[in-house]
DNA sequence: TTGTACGCGTTATCAG
DNA sequence: CTGATAACGCGTACAA
């Protein structure tokens, strides 16, 4: 009849009703105390209107319930609904509501996610790329947990995944295998990332030769990604004989490469992934990987909320830390 | 130092920097009318005092933000992170934000789920199994817009698949092709769903036999739910050269089930997936699919939200409804 | 059983 | 530039 009208308030309905705000508010809430035949009258009444009460002038008598907010770089990555999985999970537990914000990847994006959030949550968890100075700046105070940071990485809340000793797996076990010319799928642009500066602590580590010419950047994160990376690698490094991938989506796509340029994998080339996707049970050969128990970094994550609003000392040391686990596949 | 007392507000502020409510909030808000220094003087106190200004408070005088919640069956199965993304593309777009709900396909859960969001959402979308009536009980009024639902089939608002179409394109393809003996991996348990329907209807219309001994169901929705219901469709029904998966996941486990058999794919036994996942590309044979444009139908569902609440006439006809694209590959 | 009066935390309006 | 005062919409003692 006409979208565009205030909605109607617990006065009107008392108004239509012909009772006063109290006696609406007891029939909506289904108190007591209140004659069943005024009941209807007054719920007829809320029906003509469309009546709801006001969330907003609810939760600010009755204490509103939590609401925390969570940043995903790429919902469609099938690494960060599992993470996200964990979170829910763990929030629905302790009655609280999420808010999800998917980032694109894109740190201006992360920003206005905050932006968004500092104002509509009372927590915000997620990934980000920005330094701690920039994040308090669009924070104003709402307390935060990094997703996959080191503690010492940062002054706000963290859940952390040891790259160090994931990668220090992957790595033993190439070179166990044989393996002594290794190549690394990179994922971080800019500075080198965890995956990286461990890769070329635990290569070095066993004497093997390690510089940028095998390394090369796959910014896209995923299978397509992945491929075209393998493809410059085995350009730049014919004589690579196993590689590790940023993540599972980028070894896929580093198998089907090297499968189309003619190697056998893992034969020829052996591909390791860092993630722990199912996908990578499905693929041929299945995918080795390092997996990562992503519910329960989600889980954390929550966690470490509850525990910065109630002021307590947060998780730390291996509660706050999730170290990968080397599944051993076809592929390597 | 105590973690359980009571949030600052505006007024303690206020109190500290020695100034009125009004002046604590036009320097919280950035607002100009204030001397540098008094606001300087307020940004500190409200620093010490870990202010933050009530999101229920301001809400209600200020004509806060859109909320909607989002509900989904699960998460993990990588077919709703992609409606899930157009639902948050379209909902950002419009500056809303969006909780979110996995009901782990459990009609208790998606019940609970309306409880809390009728209470903290302006609109809910999602995947529902209720009938119109149970669900309006636990709506109190807030608008709904029902996923993969013809919109004849409910008074709520619906962003529906023609199931239809794409089965009728799906068993075409598979005749053309030559089979004969064509089975179903239904996924619906109780009442024949759409997909059953559709299928019986279109095996018929080709004169092919259909009865329940071609219909497995596979109530798990997973990898290993489709080749378990694999493994009883071939015990049963030896003769069968083609099926149909309820959805990608479970196609992709009747492939394995079948091999595992000792059939091969396509050439033994055809199978046809109902989704369209990224994952379908990946596995071995890739797999042929009816593709649905996740992407798409979330952000209809916003687009029905957005009406509704306008009051305007629903989206309708070709508008609300998604067909499914056949797409060709190798596992059929 | 029903109504009155007040408070929740914030912003807007309008004086000063 | 700053401060009273009045909403915003609802719940809850307390009184009738």
């Amino acid at each position: 009849m006409d979208g565009a009208r205030r909605r109607a308030t617990i006065h009107d309905v008392a108004h239509l009703a012909g009772v006063s705000r109290q006696t609406v508010s007891r029939a909506v809430n289904d108190k007591g105390e209140i004659d069943p035949a005024t009941k209807e009258r007054v719920l007829d009444a809320a029906r003509r209107l469309d009546y709801r009460p006001s969330r907003f002038a609810r939760g600010l008598v009755r204490k509103g319930g939590v609401t925390t907010g969570l940043v995903v770089p790429d919902l469609m990555n099938p690494y960060f609904p599992e993470v996200a999985a964990g979170v829910l999970e763990a929030a629905e537990q302790r009655g609280w509501q999420v808010v999800v914000w998917d980032s694109r990847t894109d740190p201006g994006r992360e920003r206005e996610a905050l932006d968004m959030l500092s104002h509509q949550a009372d927590a915000v968890v997620g990934y980000f790329t920005d330094a701690d100075e920039v994040l308090a700046r669009h924070l104003g105070g709402v307390p935060l947990v990094l997703l996959e940071r080191g503690p010492r990485q940062t002054r706000f809340g963290a859940v952390g995944i040891d790259v160090a000793a994931g990668m220090e797996r992957g790595v033993a076990h190439l070179v166990a295998a044989g393996h002594r010319a290794i190549g690394l799928l990179d994922g971080d642009a800019g500075a080198p990332g965890p995956r990286r500066v461990a890769f070329e602590r635990a290569v070095r580590r066993h004497g093997l030769p390690v510089d940028e010419s095998w390394i090369v950047l796959c910014p896209e994160h995923s299978v397509s990604g992945g491929g075209a990376g393998m493809a410059r690698l085995l350009a730049r490094r014919p004589e690579v004989t196993a590689v590790v991938g940023f993540n599972d989506l980028i070894a896929v796509g580093a198998v089907r490469a090297a499968r189309g340029a003619g190697r056998r994998v893992p034969d020829d080339v052996a591909v390791l992934g860092f993630d722990g996707l199912s996908l990578g049970e499905l693929v041929e050969p299945a995918l080795s990987t390092l997996h990562i128990d992503k519910r329960r970094l989600g889980r954390l994550a929550v966690e470490q909320v509850a525990r910065l609003r109630a002021g307590e000392e947060p998780l730390s040391g291996a509660d706050a830390w999730v170290v990968p686990e080397l599944v051993v596949r076809a592929s390597a």
